[in-house]
This record gives structure tokens, sequence and C-alpha cells, in this order.
DNA sequence: TATGCAAATGCAAGTGTTGTGCAAGTATGT
DNA sequence: ACATACTTGCACAACACTTGCATTTGCATA
């Protein structure tokens, strides 16, 4: 039923030059199937039943992200989430995102609109590299 | 140099329902001359030379949050940020913030310059109420 | 100004998330 | 198959934040 195949995930990891071991495939794995971002306890309580640590989780979330094969996402809640980045497109550069605060939901925004005044920004006070919205969507505000 | 007396502030508290303590008006009257929005660490640190326990600036921060005078702001490094809402003017209303990546400085932006591209956002997403943008600051970054 | 009580505080212990040190285990190049 | 460097598991620690409870204190009232 997927297009991708298992060992596939291992290829990825082992380009980015980190090994293909059960627990880091396993990661992986999970949030390329996963819709939604993660957080280190979700993917711990899954792995967890397959004999990974905690401690394993959080080093590989951490490794994956370091490797540019996962992003770290603050979604107002004090708690990471992590989510796979696919290279299928625009979604490995680094994009506006809105996040809405009653249902965690993550909207991509387009970059262009926001060029203008980051530029400006980045004279007076500093580069920004990140934009981060927050707010109702419209399916939670209706 | 005040333009403010200090018992403005125990007013302010009591007014809100609260009471003047001398650890809720010291909180308060930190939170209303700092420029920028304050962590717990950083209110704990200042008050607790004074002899005031960490629970207590937890509590006070949380309770003036309640009351409306205080602004509970998630600057994206998992540490709660307060800042007086002073209603002098625009600063009533949420505004956009830049954290730097580097040394963890925050800045005020102003929202004006924003508001014509978030009004657009609101309507195609969603009502965007919190705007964060975070990366080097120029003092890091030179 | 003295008094009483609810609100607030201090202290300590607890929760939950995230990070680390080290010995043992394992993936990968040869 | 082997050696070696990377990874893991386990336990513990750091950090942000919260809570229980006995004691103290603000402040309304007499």
């Amino acid at each position: 039923m997927k297009d991708r195949k298992p060992s596939s995930v291992k290829v990825l990891i082992r380009e980015s030059g980190l090994r293909a071991t059960p627990a880091r495939t396993a990661t992986l794995e999970l949030l390329m199937e996963s819709s939604a971002p993660l957080t280190h306890a979700e993917v711990s309580a899954e792995l967890d039943g397959r004999g990974v640590d905690k401690a394993t989780v959080f080093r590989n979330l951490n490794d994956l992200v370091g490797v540019g094969l996962l992003r770290r996402a603050e979604l107002g809640d004090h708690v990471w989430r992590f989510e796979a980045i696919k290279d299928d497109g625009h979604d490995s550069s680094s994009h506006p995102h809105f996040v809405c605060i009653d249902c965690g939901h993550v909207s991509c925004v387009d970059q262009k609109k926001l060029t203008a005044y980051i530029e400006r920004m980045s004279n007076t006070i500093g580069e920004v590299t990140e934009v981060l919205l927050r707010g109702h969507c419209n399916d939670c505000s209706t």
C-alpha cells in the first residue's frame, strides 16, 4: 500500500551520514507516514512497545533534525513536535507556518508575501530566519 | 525619574481583585519597567534577592495574567515570557516579537507594519492572533 | 487601632519534558 | 567475518513548572 519501500528510509538515513538502525528507521518511518507532527511522547509510546528507550527516541529525533530529515515544530503547548521533511517540492525550505491554537493544525504560508517586510526587519533588528503565526483557523472559529 | 508612583501599581493590583503584596507589586513593577518580556527565571532571579520564593513568582505571574495585568507570550524556546499590558495606547493588543536564536534577546516589533498582511491572512487561513519572528539579532550576527 | 479570616507565601516535594554519562551492543566498511 | 566507531539502554540529572500544607499577612470591618 506504500509507494515507498521501507528500505528507502534506511537509504535516506544512511545518505545523511547516520546509521540506519532499527530504532532510527522506525522513527523516521513513523513520522513519514504520519499526517501531523508527532510529539516525542507519541513517537516514544509507539516505539516503546518495540523495545526502544525514551532516551534513544529523543536522541534519534534530534539527530534526524540535525541532518535535515525531520523538522522540529513548536505549536504553542510547550511540547516539541516532529515532522518528516518531504523533499518533493517546497517543503524542504523554511517558510512561515500558521498554527491553529485550537486544533493544532499547521498551514504553510507563502514566504514571498512577507519578504519585503522581513527584509526591512533584517536591517533594523537582525536576520529573520523563522516566522510563526498563531491563531484560530477557519475551521475552528466558525 | 519615574512618571509613575510605585503606589499606583498597588492600586492597579487591588482594583483587579488581588491583594497588593510586596512580591506582587515588585513583580508587576519589574515587568512594567522592562522593555522586553521577561521569563519566569529572570523575574525570579531579581526577586529572589528580595526574599521571594520561586513558586510565589510563578503563582503571581499566573495570577496577574489571569486578571489581565500581564500577558503570557510563547516565543518558541519553550519558556513562557511575561510582559505588562500597558493600556496607554496600542500596547494592550498583542504585537509581534523577534527572538534572537543565539542570545535569546527579545525585541518588540511594530504591529502596524504587519497589519495589512495579517488581515489578508486572516481571511484565507484564519484569525492570526500572534506573530513570532526568530533569527539572529544584529548583536550576535556581527 | 485592634481583630479575624481569606488570600498569599515559603518550603519542600512532585510532575513532565528533555538531556547526559557510561558500559554494552550493533551497523558498516574492509 | 572483524574491527571500530556509532548507537542504545539504563539510570540519573537538569530544567520549567506545579502543588500541598502550615504559617504569615493584607485589608475590610468594628
